[in-house]
DNA sequence: GGATACTCATTTGAGTACAAACGATTTCTG
DNA sequence: CAGAAATCGTTTGTACTCAAATGAGTATCC
């Protein structure tokens, strides 16, 4: 499996932004948001070429493969649709990892009771076995990213980043609220 | 162009985050961790998907195109190892992004003066006047995404990232500090 | 009840993305 | 200075990703 980001000595940031900044200073532009922005997305690529290389790469697993087996264990059994939804791809996508996935063994598909266009996926027993093995030292990595952060710290990130969720996802395209 | 991300119903993040608490409480997990970094990852992939939906696509700029044009606009002319390890993708896959702004004259190749294996690029006046063109757009999509914190907040968000991605960096396969 | 409209998942086509292999070039070493 | 090692961009192979088109199935409307 393969996606990934590479790490990059621009992680190094605090230096590109004094550059950057520097620059542009006579651009009439908003530095806070462009800090804020970048680093958001600078963290999430890190954060999951992080778990790609050091954890997920050993069970041969892509990030969104993972994330669709999580999606199954927590909410079980679900529709296609829905669980595109839940893990943030589309539904044409999630064909693609669905036959990957079920290739291994590690979900199937359940046909619907009336309905023949709708089907249900759900993990197997391997699948099971598997998203319970991988999850505790997902979050064992997870509590390493931010162990750098004091407790309330995490909860103050945590806060911040689901209000630039909420008025991102307000704005977009889709889900005019 | 084309890499997306879909939004999705799970940005309404607090009840999800609820029902995972509810089915994992008794696996001894660092849900304190999970929610810090899932956000993280959720708002990162909000932003870009918002930025190339509702800005980029307008240009028929990818992220990573729009990326490349940045960093030659800051940080000027740069050869394409530099180029790719700022914008946080291999040399292999900067090829491939080169070719494209290549075929559109955004970005110029520029052959190193004594060494024949090396190739420098840079932005061509086409190429000026495109980033010029967006990038003030970008940012005040940034701003629009960061408006729901104060000015203290967008700041205290950066800062927090920051730890995040120096912790996340200093473990990683590269850079062993 | 038969045409029409709708709603699913899937397929298609193009672009993005990685690691690994490669070829061309330069640098090091004996 | 010739062969080996290192370094650079590119190519290759596989997987992910989207939007849009397609196909299968269901619902509506007259």
């Amino acid at each position: 499996m393969s996606r990934r980001i590479a790490s990059s000595k621009a992680t190094v940031v605090s230096q590109a932004e004094r550059d950057i900044r520097a620059r542009l200073d006579d651009h009439e532009l908003d530095f806070t948001a462009m800090s804020a922005i970048s680093n958001i997305y600078r963290a999430g690529s890190a954060v999951r070429n992080h778990m790609e290389r050091s954890l997920l790469a050993d069970y041969d697993l892509s990030w969104v493969a993972f994330t669709v087996l999580w999606v199954l264990w927590i909410w079980g059994e679900q529709e296609t649709g829905h669980v595109a939804a839940e893990a943030g791809i589309t539904k044409g996508t999630l064909t693609g990892v669905m036959k990957t996935l079920q290739a291994r063994r590690l979900i199937k598909r359940i046909p619907h009771r009336d309905d023949r266009r709708r089907v249900s996926i759900g993990l197997t027993k391997a699948g099971v076995r598997m998203i319970e093995r991988v999850f505790p030292e997902f979050n064992t990595h997870e509590t390493l990213a931010v162990s750098g952060l004091t407790v309330a710290e995490q909860h103050e990130l945590a806060r911040l980043l689901r209000l630039v969720l909420k008025k991102v996802s307000s704005i977009g395209p889709d889900e005019e609220a």
